[in-house]
DNA sequence: GCATATTGTTGACCTTGACAACAATCGTCA
DNA sequence: TGACGATTGTTGTCAAGGTCAACAATATGC
């Protein structure tokens, strides 16, 4: 319907691209005809980790849905469960994001009384965090999926190219 | 301050654990003390992929930003210019997102008279998306900057292991 | 004791992604 | 031919994340 192109009514026709039902929406991105070049894009390591990123995240987070759980959920608990005592900002560092982020995840993480804040008696500033007893049950429990989707993940790529791809990923 | 957590004043004191002064919220996650563990982080893929993601677009960004050309808008670009009169949901699929996204991209790029949308002949709902001249000038300086990301990526990484990512991202 | 830094927190803003709805158009098939 | 379903571009809305600035409470260093 074009609404927005009050600029021009020029046709152009070109000739050998039409009309090729793409259903490459989801994930099956080894698709159908190629056709559409790439063209530098197929040179860039971030297109492709963007695409891995997408793929991956969406298996974790289907695998985790039955008990709601997302990847940044997931990792604080983790890293949480492993380093008692831990500070928010000291978290917020190894994990990468930002101690705003931080404070949001970790209210809905309490609020489901999974994690908790303790006064730090050392210093007045810092919280202590540490799992509730039913933050670690839960965290059991989201490891042993995550190991599922871990297991899949080396399945479609080879144990050696998954291997490998920790391994070089962990360069940055 | 704490100023949310109304609930308790246990004194928790955790012996091995204490205030390393983290400097890793930019890019140099190889900094000083490990002390802090990863635990079950350490083996998952999606999490150094995000790593990654978050670094390679940090430097791609920075490289481009003298010509404002974020990730995406380079993406399209590069697939439009290499695929003349492609249709939104074709860009839309072959790019991996979403056609309501697609639209507000073009419409900057439109808006910057980088890209035109030419109705098709063949089809009335089809847009024909083509490069403007400014479009490609700006995709050839565009392209450029992103070889020097590349190559710095390279550089990094090693030329075998940059090549080899590239191959085992392509699974996806 | 005072200046400076750190910590947790809140607020605001912007980008993305995910969906739903919709009008215009095309294709198909009775 | 005409009616019905599918596709295309579009808009709106919502939630999740990243970024940045400010602030009070607290700690540290001189």
């Amino acid at each position: 319907m074009a609404k927005s192109s009050v600029k021009s009514n020029i046709r152009s026709r070109i000739p050998g691209k039409q009309a090729l039902p793409y259903r490459n929406t989801q994930a099956t991105c080894r698709s159908a005809r190629p056709a559409i070049a790439l063209d530098a894009l197929d040179a860039h390591l971030g297109y492709f980790i963007r695409r891995a990123q997408i793929w991956v995240f969406g298996d974790f987070i289907r695998t985790l849905e039955s008990i709601d759980v997302s990847p940044a959920q997931y990792s604080v608990l983790v890293v949480t469960g492993a380093n008692r005592g831990l500070s928010q900002a000291e978290l917020a560092a190894t994990l990468g994001i930002e101690r705003a982020r931080l404070v949001r995840l970790l209210h809905r993480l309490e609020d489901r009384s999974l994690v908790q804040r303790l006064p730090s008696s050392a210093d007045g500033r810092r919280h202590a965090l540490r799992l509730t007893s039913q933050g670690r049950s839960l965290l059991a429990r989201a490891k042993a999926l995550a190991a599922r989707h871990e297991k899949r993940l080396a399945e479609k790529l080879g144990d050696e190219r998954h291997k490998m791809l920790l391994a070089a990923l962990r360069e940055f």
